[in-house]
RNA sequence: GCACCGUUAGCUAAGCUGGAUAUAGCGUCGGUCUACGGAACCGAAGGCCAGGAGUUCGAAUCUCUUACGGUGCACCA
């Protein structure tokens, strides 16, 4: 039932489509006022009556039914209250009956969706601020299936640059195999560090010429190559498994190697290409940019190059109607620039690519520098988090089975949430005391919610006691604003969606978990008479479900209990 | 220098396609235990929504401007 359009078919007032009306519907800020409200102040010119008349006109003139129980004039607003008997009969039966997809649609069915996210370089480990472009991802992922889309995830791996010749200069010189299978990535990794801090003149020539055989299909470096890429995959794979992020493609950058040559020949042939100092690059001036610059003066491909032949192979390959770049907003320009380029060069659908920035994080004492040691590595903060969750769960909870699975469920449920209830455009401070914090807006809360509304229906189940959606009286003030949170979650979803901003639906999920808290601390379940218990049950039941697939969104996990 | 982003309570943030008394969490102080799971619930204190100007019946929200902070601006990705 959508209430907003609703009202706006019962008002009529001249000049004003029923369109404009429904948008102008809002919400009190009491819910004594009412359950919705129009704000009549923009019919006062049309009709020239004060707005305090209109509004007590169209009250009088407006008389209740099924759906609107009471219409009322106050200051100038229109307040509507809605039949909370039918609203709980409408939400609690759709929940009943779609269940898991409950605030899914098929909106988006046969468009495909591509997600560029976490993008991960060879030869590194994850670190802090890897979290935020791998979970929002993972969330945009996961709602846009959720609405019907076919989401495809890529994971652009870093995989060429010149930095895998250094690496391979270091190996040669201070590694060896045995260490580097002990140490994996961060052994990998600290060879990367010693040849940034220690190399000379000799050695930058060697990993040139590393660089140059791997490009030229020479075995030995490419068994190399191959053999950290490999390290790398098996050690994200174990950190994406953990958050439930997955991959549709692993095409990174090296894919695109033997794809820009026909880019640069068509931005040659639609005269796009022009040469300054030396480089070939597309000039932007008209459009207040920078220059995009294409080729090095050597001849060399270059970022901008990589991403215009990703761009295209994209839209050939998916045909997507959307492209997401999860990328933090230190790439504004260059995002802008391809796809200026891509929309110079003719393509209609550059209007489709998306840059979804998201601000950066840094460290209390300054920003993260993987050379000074100064980093704050993921599976630190994951099984910190964890370890965390267990001793919580020990104290509280000691008789608790499975202990170490929830733990996890919790811990990891903790990281994820933190990286996504703020806003995504705003930089994070990372610290770990804010990490390990798992009281107020957190998940933690809504994991507990969930688990005593599934320890009250566990305890029904075992009395046989019936849950049933219909009511035959109104419920009270904790059941309907709870009723009515509830019933937002379709329409928060779609809102996330179009703002690329899952923070949407963790918000969600906080407010709802404070709701049910609320009703479940005022309102006995167990203990209320037959038909009010049997609603109760159901209301429990809808609100676990519906939070159950919220953070399901967000890639975090219900226990039953904790 | 130019461009973009940010600035809301002691701290961290919601609210931004303009609407009623600016909303939470943390922290502080004070309550609620006949517990359907206290990782809960309720209350209090705490605000010139960075400053200024404008548009409007109405501005945290839109426009301009100043300050402060962040980011980017040619052969790295």
């Amino acid at each position: 039932m959508d209430y907003k359009q609703y009202i706006a078919q019962k008002i009529d007032v001249e000049g004003v489509s029923s369109e404009e009306i429904a948008s102008m519907v809002n919400i009190p800020p009491d819910p004594a006022m009412g359950d919705y409200a129009l704000p009549c102040f923009r019919f006062a010119k049309a009709l020239r009556k004060s707005p305090v008349q209109i509004a007590e006109a169209l009250a009088s003139a407006i008389a209740p039914d099924e759906v609107i129980a009471h219409v009322s004039a106050l200051n100038g607003y229109l307040n509507f209250k809605v039949n909370k008997q039918g609203l709980a009969a409408d939400v609690l039966g759709r929940i009943a009956r779609e269940g898991a997809a409950y605030g899914s649609s098929r909106e988006g069915a046969g468009k495909t969706v591509c997600i560029d996210y976490s993008s991960v370089n060879i030869a590194k480990p994850f670190h802090i601020g890897h979290l935020s472009t791998t979970v929002l991802g993972g969330a945009l992922y996961r709602i846009f299936n959720f609405l019907g889309y076919k989401a495809v995830g890529i994971n652009h791996l870093g995989d060429y640059g010149t930095q895998f010749g250094k690496l391979i200069a270091a190996y040669k010189h201070w590694g060896d195999r045995a260490a580097v299978e002990k140490g994996g990535i961060h052994a990998v990794n600290d060879l990367y560090v010693r040849f940034n801090n220690e190399a000379d003149e000799a050695m930058e020539a060697e990993a040139r010429e590393y660089f140059r055989l791997i490009e030229s299909g020479d075995k030995e470096a490419n068994d190399l190559f191959e053999w950290f890429k490999s390290l790398t995959l098996a050690y994200v794979e174990t950190i994406y498994d953990r958050l439930h992020i997955r991959f549709d493609s692993y095409a990174g950058e090296r894919f695109y190697t033997d794809k820009m040559a026909p880019v640069v020949a068509a931005l040659k042939e639609k005269g796009l290409l022009k040469e300054s100092n030396g480089a070939q690059i597309v000039d932007l001036e008209a459009y207040g940019m920078p220059p995009c610059l294409i080729l090095r003066s050597d001849g060399a491909s270059l970022y901008a190059t990589r991403d215009l032949a990703a761009a295209i192979y994209r839209k050939k390959t998916y045909d997507f109607y959307k492209c997401l770049y999860v990328v933090a907003y230190q790439q504004n320009l260059h995002f802008k620039q391809v796809f200026k380029v891509l929309e110079l060069m003719g393509y209609d659908w550059a209007k489709d690519l998306v840059h979804v920035a998201y601000g950066m994080v840094s460290l209390e004492d300054g920003a993260m520098s993987t050379r000074k040691g100064k980093v704050v590595w993921l599976e630190d903060v994951i099984s910190r988090c964890v370890e965390k969750a267990r001793t919580v769960l020990e104290e509280k909870n000691p008789s608790l089975e499975h202990k170490d699975a929830v733990a996890e469920t919790v811990g990891v449920g903790a990281v994820i949430f933190g990286a996504l209830y703020n806003n995504k455009i705003k930089d994070i401070v990372f610290s770990y005391d804010k990490a390990l914090n798992f009281d107020g807006e957190t998940s933690v809360y809504v994991q507990y919610t969930c688990a005593r509304a599934s320890s009250v229906l566990a305890k029904a189940a075992e009395a046989k006691f019936a849950c049933a959606e219909d009511f035959d009286a109104a419920p009270n003030e904790q059941e309907a604003e709870l009723l009515k949170a509830l019933a937002d979650l379709p329409q928060t979803v779609r809102e996330a969606a179009e703002k690329y901003e899952p923070s949407l639906v963790a918000r969600w999920c906080v407010d709802t978990a404070k709701l049910f808290n609320k009703f479940y601390f005022d309102c006995k379940i167990l203990q209320a008479e037959p038909s009010v218990r049997a609603f109760r049950l159901a209301l429990t039941k809808a609100a676990l479900t519906a939070l159950t697939n919220g953070l399901g969104l967000l890639g975090i996990g219900v226990p039953e209990k904790m």
